[in-house]
DNA sequence: CCGACTTTGTGCATGCGTTCACAAGCGGTA
DNA sequence: TACCGCTTGTGAACGCATGCACAAAGTCGG
């Protein structure tokens, strides 16, 4: 990186102004496969590998070798041509792209069955996300140690975010809590939110909300399971003995 | 539906023609938001509301309204101009594309902290998705009921899926199994996976995989806290007293 | 030192998804 | 019945992401 620019800098910024803009640049689905790259060759350079291939790293990140390659040039060019990737090399820059040279302090809220999973995860996997704090309005969790770490009551959530300079909140709430919850992180500062609940929160413009939807999940798999059958279905059309084929006769179907 | 087709139909198959090629042509993007309406609907609907215009649900939805009614058109035109939707019409079309009106039987496999919270979760939200076998290799886990049903070892997971029907597997084991399990499944003639190990599974064409990675969710969130920090600092460029801006100084960075 | 081979990095075309803007259609009202 | 206002449904433009194909650039063997 520091060998690979030098087009004249007129501020007195030591960081560089090109990776602000790269990484402002790079696509949103990138960002994603970036990740799954970063996995993959954090197992590589645990195995001992040290060089690799995109055509090699593609196949084992599940995606076409060519979009490997145009994800790796948003990051910069660290390849060597007619050789390939040095390991520990892409997964230091990616690392800094991702913004994993800082820790990321989270807090989960919600410690029913997801929160408490969520919370034993152990410091998350490819570390770097810490939990520090654990919420709840049950008082029988408040002060019990969850993961290693004591179990607070909801209502201290600003002051408890603030002092443990959380920068990521976990929603893992039932899902009329979920809105209420989120504003409170918000107030206290937070402003990038993983939501577990089946919720479509409201936030401000300035905070960034993922959501991990498992109802959704599911149905877009049975929407897959639902075409698979009427292909089937298709493809030996009248064939097949009247009736059973994932849609109800004649396509309408009232639910009970 | 039954109302408003009618244009000659030249097969005798009892199923729309009309509904597979639309089901085939939904961008996956569309689905997956579609099962997001189908949620706001059956919140309204419990709650009394009988008709609704694009504009508040897509409001209630968090996406645009534009994009709400392409999205609908999807699945045909059930609206009255002038008027909006009726609920209840919504509903049971969305159900009836996301292949709702079946049940799906669905299969855990790995009982640890997120197998438990997923054998619990109920039937999964917006039912339909019965958890009917679970699956470990832990001996001492074997037989113990969890969330009402007694967990399998693994080894029987070809007969117990056949048996029961299970149409879509939900893996939740260490990554190292993931695979081992994947490919089980599949062999049991399991079509639909969700897959919550971090690992990129290798399937067959005919199988449709979708993947929950809480790592890669939180590596999106970390960029952008990175990226926002940057913005901060690029802001304020200059000014800021040097050094602490997200990224090592010269934007390199090498890890312990 | 040179030429052949390998692999990266990227310009370009293609396709998909989103957004805009408006005509078509429907209910209400006089 | 005829008009008016409202909302849907969709054609068309735009923008982003993907995939292809090739030039640039490096290594290795002779």
């Amino acid at each position: 990186m520091a060998s690979q620019r030098g087009e004249g800098e007129t501020t007195t910024t030591p960081v560089e102004p090109a990776d602000r803009e790269r990484a402002r640049a790079i696509p949103e689905a990138a960002v994603a496969r970036l990740a799954v790259y970063l996995r993959v060759l954090s197992g590589m350079s645990d195995q001992g590998v040290t060089a690799v291939s995109s055509e090699e790293l593609s196949q084992a990140a599940g995606v076409n070798a060519a979009k490997l390659r145009k994800d790796l040039s948003y990051i910069g060019s660290y390849g060597t041509r007619g050789v390939g990737y040095d390991v520990e090399v892409l997964v230091s820059h990616i690392e800094r792209i991702l913004g994993l040279t800082r820790s990321h302090s989270v807090a989960v809220v919600g410690i029913g069955n997801l929160g408490h999973a969520l919370a034993n995860y152990g410091g998350f996997p490819g570390r770097g996300f810490p939990v520090t704090a654990l919420f709840d309005v049950d008082p029988d969790l408040i002060g019990i140690p969850v993961g290693g770490i004591p179990v607070n009551h909801i209502d201290e959530i600003t002051e408890v975010c603030l002092e443990r300079e959380v920068s990521i909140g976990v929603i893992a709430t039932p899902p009329p809590a979920a809105q209420s919850v989120c504003d409170r992180l918000v107030s206290a500062g937070v402003q990038c939110i993983l939501n577990f609940a089946p919720v479509v929160l409201q936030v401000p413009d300035n905070v960034e909300v993922r959501k991990v939807d498992l109802a959704v999940e599911m149905q877009i798999l049975s929407f897959h399971v639902a075409r698979r059958a009427d292909e089937a279905a298709g493809v030996s059309a009248g064939i097949d003995s009247a009736g059973n084929n994932g849609l109800g006769v004649d396509g309408m179907v009232i639910r009970p």
